[in-house]
This record gives structure tokens, C-alpha cells and sequence, in this order.
DNA sequence: TAAGCCCTATATCATTTGATAGGTTTATTG
DNA sequence: CAATAAACCTATCAAATGATATAGGGCTTA
């Protein structure tokens, strides 16, 4: 898994004209250790060598190992942002109007859901990034608070809310927060399980037909979750 | 944590005439550094301080470190077994019969569901026993072969049995297979990531009044996976 | 060309960690 | 009582790990 991404240094997206820095290069790689074996399981060493560099280098570039992991959480929520902030933006915009309906926030639902199985059943870099987050949560390494705050809370406040109005009411109360937890609650268990996931199913998550059950799981727990 | 349960040796339903051996207080304090840190994150100088014993009894008693948590998965799958095999096993009794109808099924699954919400909201030692179970699912340390044949597999493959019959179907397909692992995925996050969901939901997801709520919202993403 | 800075490598340190060698106590047994 | 084994301890080792002191190379700039 390393290998690959280090021999794919690039997303497609990206026609970088200048190659990857070491900075850059330190970081990915990071990810990729800290999201496969947590925080105390990545060793600085593992780090340095599958980004093709010396250990001085990492402490160099930042500090120390807490300085990378932080450095990677940081990096994750701009990624992270730059992906879902456009939906989460809009919705979050509609909310706070006040004037979404029910069936309006039950469609903000689906596509949030949908923007969620389409981030964890993506491409390595961005599932390794998801990966990420989801151990740190449980880990509470250095980058927990910022990912807890700048990633995690404001995302699950808004489905709550949303569920809340999708529900006919217009507060949250608790068992909003509840069902809102655990709605994406059974997503992350796909990446962060994968390899359950993958001897279970018999195939990755992230192939076909998976990807669309997935989608359709989704869509179904949620109708559930808002019926009357 | 860990001294709360070095100061509650015995659970209070045995009421076990002779003491808790070394053996038993290092296995019990094992699964919750285990649960708590990890298999990297425990060292066995954390273990041995917390049962009160010396770093060699550890290597007496279980060989190595792999033992200990070896160790750990069984007493774990033997403790799950005498509290869900009750359950579990009627219900593939009842299944493997034939004559199970999509709204027995459906009860069936409102059994578990609750058994598994019982489960995670229990006692710190039953507790510490899941959070032990689900970190192993994704850490894939010495246990993991164990808990995932015998605890995860079997009880999986049930819930989306049932999960099928109650749509109507008398096979799983792939789509229930999913939808299984999603629905008791939903649960499992609860505990996995307790200190999420404890600033999250404002206290303890095993207290009241979110004990209840999360039986209810797992009801509503049941009856929405399985709505026709 | 010389000075200075950015970046990286070699070599090394102190600590932590898993493991073990050898001795001591306690209980059991012939 | 002597002998044996079980259970535990003190002391120590070797490997792994995070960190760093020091030096070298390449680039710009004066």
C-alpha cells in the first residue's frame, strides 16, 4: 500500500509542473503510516524510509514525530475541506435560513450520505486520508482536538440538525445527535474495518457491486432514522 | 479506568469464595490496557504494574506478550459466548428451521439489536471486553483471527440471515451482507470512540437518557434496512 | 569567488521495551 | 524431613525507537 503511493506520487487531478517536494512527500507517506498503524505503531524510521529519506530529515522538516502527526492532521482538513465544505457550506447555509422543509433536508441527507460513500470508497490517497481521521478519533494522538473540531463536530452538528428538520422539528435535541452519530457511524466502519470488511463481503468496499449497496444501505437506515 | 477495575476484582454476580488468581488479574488488567492503548500502545511493564505483579510473571503465565493478548481473546470469546450464544442460538435455531416469517426475523433482529445496545452500554467490564473485540477487528493483532471466526464471522452471518428473511428472501445476497455489517457498525462506534461521543453527546453514551436513544434510533435503521 | 542559507546525511545518544537468566519462597509429596 | 515443582522476584540484556550533534553539498547573492 505504501509502495503504491509512493510510486504514484501524484493525483490525477493535480498536472503539477513542479515535482513533489520532500516536505510533501514526508507528509503523504505519513499519512499512509499513521492511518495503516496508528500513532504509537508508525515508527519515525518506517516514515523516513518509505518517503526515501533520513530520520534528521523528518525532524528537520517538522520538529518531531508529534510535529508530523499534527502536520498530517492539518493537511487532512484542508483536503477534507476542500472536498466536502462546498456540500456541507450549502447545507449548512439552507439550515441556518430556516426555511428548508422536511423533504428538502432529507435530500441535503442523501447527497451529504453520498458525498461520504463516495469519499470512503475513493482512491487510496483519500481513503488512507479518512483512515486517518477515524483512528485518530479513537487514539486521541496529537492531532485529535483539530480534527475533532475542525472536521468531525461541525459535520455531525449539521446532520443532526438536518435530521432534526428532515423529522418536522426545528431544534435538535438529543436523539438527533444520536441518530446522526450513528448514521455515519456505519460508514467508517468499512475503511476503518477494511480488512473485516473485505474477508466478509469478499471483495473491497470500495469495488463494485459494494460501492452501490453501500449507497443504498445508506439511503435506507437514513429513511428509517427520519420516518414519522 | 484501569484502577477502578483493580479495585473491583469480582464482578458483583460471582460470588467467588477463593480470591482472584495472578493468572485472572493479569488477564483482566490485560484486555483493558489492550481495549484502552492497543497491542503497540500496551507495553507489558504497563500490564504487570497495573495487576500489581512483576514483569516476568507475565512471561510465566502466558509465554509472551502475544500470548497474554492470545490469552485475552479467548477468555473474551468465552465470556461473549455465555452472555450472546443464548440468544444467538435460538435465533439460528429458529433460522436454520425454514419456518421462520419476515416478521419473526424482524423480531429476532430487535433481540440482538437490544442485546448489542445492553452489551455497549454495560458494565466497565463488559465494556472494556467490546472495546477490546473492536479494536482487535482493526488492528488485526495476535486475536484478531480468533474474535473475527468466532465472535464477528458467526454473528454477522446471523443478522443478515435474518436480515434476509425479514425482506423476504429466503438467501442472503450481497446487499444483506452489507447491510448487516453497517447496522451493527453503527453501534460500534459508540464505544470505539467513547471520548467522541461522550463531548459529543454532553456524557457517557452508556447512561441515560442515551442508553435509550440509541436502542431507538437502532430500531428506526433496522426498520428502514429492512423496509420493503 | 566567497559568504550564507536551505536541505540532507552520518554517526551517535538516552530511553523504552520485550525478553530472560538465575535465585528465593511456598506448598506439595514421597 | 528431604525433594520437587510451582509461583514469583531482582537484575540484566539486546533490540528498537525518538531525538540530536555535527558536517557536507548545492544554491543564491553580493
Amino acid at each position: 500500500m505504501i509502495d503504491r503511493l509512493l510510486s504514484a506520487p501524484l493525483s490525477p487531478l493535480e498536472v503539477s509542473p513542479e515535482p513533489e517536494t520532500t516536505r510533501q512527500r514526508i507528509l503523504r507517506v505519513g499519512m499512509a503510516c499513521f492511518a495503516q498503524e496508528g500513532f504509537a505503531g508508525a515508527t519515525t524510521r518506517m516514515i523516513a524510509s518509505a518517503a526515501g529519506v533520513t530520520l534528521p530529515v523528518i525532524a528537520y522538516h517538522f520538529g518531531n514525530k508529534d510535529g508530523l502527526h499534527l502536520a498530517c492532521a492539518e493537511e487532512i482538513v484542508e483536503q477534507h475541506r476542500r472536498r466536502l465544505l462546498p456540500v456541507a457550506a450549502a447545507a449548512r447555509c439552507a439550515a441556518d435560513d430556516g426555511s428548508l422543509t422536511a423533504d428538502q433536508a432529507r435530500i441535503w441527507l442523501e447527497k451529504i450520505l453520498a458525498t461520504l460513500v463516495a469519499a470512503i470508497t475513493a482512491d487510496d490517497e483519500q481513503r488512507l486520508a479518512t483512515d486517518f481521521v477515524l483512528r485518530e478519533l479513537s487514539e486521541q494522538g496529537p492531532g485529535y482536538h483539530l480534527l475533532y473540531e475542525e472536521l468531525w463536530k461541525p459535520g455531525m452538528e449539521l446532520v443532526a440538525e438536518l435530521i432534526a428538520i428532515a423529522r418536522g422539528r426545528s431544534a435538535t435535541v438529543e436523539g438527533d445527535r444520536v441518530g446522526a452519530m450513528m448514521l455515519l457511524a456505519s460508514l467508517s466502519s468499512l475503511t476503518r474495518d477494511e480488512p473485516v470488511a473485505s474477508a466478509f463481503l469478499g471483495g473491497s468496499a470500495s469495488e463494485e457491486p459494494h460501492r452501490t449497496l453501500i449507497g443504498e444501505c445508506a439511503r435506507r437506515m437514513l429513511s428509517g432514522l427520519i420516518a414519522a
